[in-house]
RNA sequence: GCCGCUGUAGCUCAGCUGGUAGAGCGGCGCUUUCGUAAAGCGUAGGUCAGCGGUUCAAAUCCGCUCAGCGGCUCCA
């Protein structure tokens, strides 16, 4: 197979990385050295030795001369005990804490071990008696292999990038240093890959947000965006159309206050759990105001204002405040991770027996809201199960929830994956994410169930039987935050959106002054259409470029900025009283009293 | 927060091993009124992210801080 040719020689690349850098750095601890999609890492400490992209030539010339000198990878076993001996003669901390694991349990996948044994001394019986290593010339790893069987057979690459990593991805251990490389079999497949790497940074949405006039940022006010005319269309845009598509759905939209006493958060449990990234203000000594970092605490006052029946049920309450989370310094990325945002958010107010169905629902907008923009077809979905140790209630509840969750998915006909050990500690959830420019996958929707909640506030309502039941309740966000869906959107179409969502739809282009009043007259027009799919009510959004400017800097103007239609309009057009029509797919002239339905047709 | 990189005019960028800042686009003014991706001329913009240090001299070297990007961790 191709496919574990390719394989086996990003393998063999990252273990001649790594003999390159002991031939620089002799005194090298390496950790893991895997295949990722495009080529592979290896991490390695170097203790106080920083490695910079300064260094790449210089590696990348090691790399070449092992590679030129023909090593063959040889394969050979060792008894576990005897590895680990030589794990300890070479200084390799990580590898023989990898053999620690190997031999205790039969794997190296972090979340597969017990955690208090991870790395530790094994006595006792061994879950495996040997291990395999590869050699290529002085450099010996302990590996499963494939590899190629000489290192000229390992196509051609090209280090990436170098970025800090966790030994084994906890942030309380050493933070290696990783190291990146791309590698493919030809060189035209690597510089393929390059180009569209560098076609992928075009769609950006930072900087075609920039470019479209949509948002910015300032220093002043680091992950928070501000939203231009156009980017704010775009984003009541999306607000008008979640509304009106809830409101005849049985949900019920509230608006709550920004700021609470921490009181609130200690009942939610946020408070012991997030207070550092929370936004907050010391109003008087020891009286700590937050900013809200999430709508839950607040949605569920609005249960507990009056008493509730099981009548009531499903209850839906649905809002989009604006949340602020402090989040990391590193974390923050342009639209994609903000500490200002706004979800879609709505709670979901069910009984055990209506999990499912609501669930169900809530698939089914999923499935309409993304199918609007034409991407249903590009959502992942994943359904994350009861964590290892740190969940709350009983486990027959969750099992119950984590079945009717995956049946809803299998019925859905939506392709999704299971993250085992990944649901909150309050329920398990379904994930939609969608990828950027980058190919990097991002979570926007999704659907939580929580069980524990309305238990802290004492959330109850009275059954058929006259007994007091507390209700579960379901997080949901269909877009999931706005910002971050618009980057997504925005990257997936390079700016260029369906019609009826372009923040500005139609620009008129003239090509003298004697067509002003003309001009006026299509303005006219246009200010009268209001589309009404997918959104009902959308008023068209155009402007006119009426400056003294040359016809093909007013065409490249409009085109860079990704105007969908343009209205060229002169005196041949005034005459005849028609438009020429510019979109992407041609142009076209169109008689004046048919461009109300020509654009309504759009 | 951690690792690496980056920060020069509104934007995109140039500025070699230190000698004290440049271009194109954009803005403004004038001219031009033009038919499908950049009209012509002129002009104004910069404490070179900020602070501190080395030096006769710093955009350039060093340190710290801030911000952005790519990863790691995190993501209620």
């Amino acid at each position: 197979m191709e496919n574990e040719q390719l394989h086996a020689m990003r393998h063999s690349l990252a273990h001649i990385t790594a003999a390159a850098v002991k031939r620089l750095w002799p005194e090298a601890k390496f950790g893991v050295g895997p295949v990722i999609s495009d080529g592979f890492y290896y991490d390695i400490d170097l203790g106080e030795t920083k490695i910079s992209e300064q260094e790449f030539g210089k590696i990348e010339k090691t790399m070449r001369r092992i590679i030129s000198e023909g090593q063959d990878f040889e394969r050979f076993t060792m008894p576990i005990d005897q590895a680990i001996e030589w794990a300890k003669e070479n200084h390799q901390p990580y590898k023989e804490e990898l053999l620690n694991d190997l031999k205790r349990s039969g794997t190296t996948v972090a979340k597969d071990l017990n955690k208090d044994e991870l790395g530790t001394i094994t006595t006792g019986d061994a879950a495996v008696d040997e291990v395999s290593f590869y050699k290529n010339g002085d450099f010996v790893d302990l590996c499963r292999g494939p590899h190629v069987t000489n290192t000229k057979e390992v196509g051609t690459f090209k280090l990436q990038r170098i970025a800090g990593a966790y030994w084994r991805g906890k942030d309380d251990n050493a933070q290696m240093q990783r190291l990146y490389g791309v590698a493919f079999t030809t060189q035209e497949e690597l510089d393929k890959y390059l180009e569209n790497l560098e076609l992928a940074r075009q769609n950006d949405h930072k900087k075609l947000g920039r470019e479209m006039e949509l948002f910015f940022f300032d220093e002043t006010a680091p992950g928070m965006a501000y939203w231009m005319p156009k980017g704010l269309a775009m984003k009541n845009l999306l607000t008008q159309y979640w509304r009106q598509y809830h409101k005849v759905r049985g949900y019920h939209e509230i608006a709550s206050p920004m700021l609470n006493k921490q009181a609130l958060f200690e009942t939610s449990g946020h408070w012991a759990h997030y207070k550092d990234d929370m936004f907050l203000s010391e109003r008087e000594e020891g009286e700590w105001w937050a900013l809200k970092p999430m709508n839950c605490p607040n949605a569920m006052k609005f249960w507990g204002v009056k008493q509730r029946s099981y009548k009531d049920l499903p209850l839906r309450f649905s809002d989009t405040d604006v949340l602020h989370r402090n989040e990391v310094t590193g974390a923050l990325n342009g639209l994609l991770r903000t500490r200002t945002f706004v979800q879609d958010d709505s709670h979901n107010f069910v009984n055990e027996d209506q999990i499912k169905e609501e669930a169900g629902n809530i698939i089914k907008i999923v499935r309409d809201f993304y199918g609007v923009f034409g991407i249903d077809q590009n959502v992942k979905l994943y359904l994350s199960t009861r964590p290892e140790d740190d969940f709350l209630g009983d486990v027959a509840t969750w099992d119950k929830a984590e079945r009717e969750l995956k049946e809803v998915l299998e019925s859905s006909g939506f392709e999704f994956g299971i993250k085992e050990g990944d649901g909150a500690f309050y329920g398990p959830k379904i994930d939609i994410h969608l990828n950027d420019a980058l190919g990097r996958e991002w979570q926007c929707g999704t659907i939580q169930l929580d069980f524990q909640l309305p238990r802290k506030f004492e959330l109850t309502y009275t059954d058929k039987d006259g007994v007091e039941q507390t209700p579960v309740v379901i997080h949901r966000a269909i877009y999931g935050s706005l910002e971050r869906f618009i980057a997504v959107i925005t990257e997936h179409f390079g700016g260029r959106y369906p019609f009826w969502f372009a923040p500005e739809q139609v620009r008129i282009l003239t090509i003298n002054d004697t067509v002003l009043d003309y001009v006026a007259e299509i303005e006219d027009i246009l200010t009268s259409i209001v589309l009404s799919h997918p959104v009902k009510y959308n008023e068209l959004r155009y402007t006119a470029a009426i400056r003294s400017e040359s016809l093909g800097k007013k065409i490249r103007e409009a085109t860079l900025q990704k105007v969908p239609v343009q209205l060229v309009v002169g005196n041949q057009d005034k005459e005849a009283r028609e438009v020429s029509v510019r979109t992407q797919s041609g142009e076209e002239k169109v008689a004046l009293d048919q461009l109300v339905s020509y654009l309504q047709d759009l």
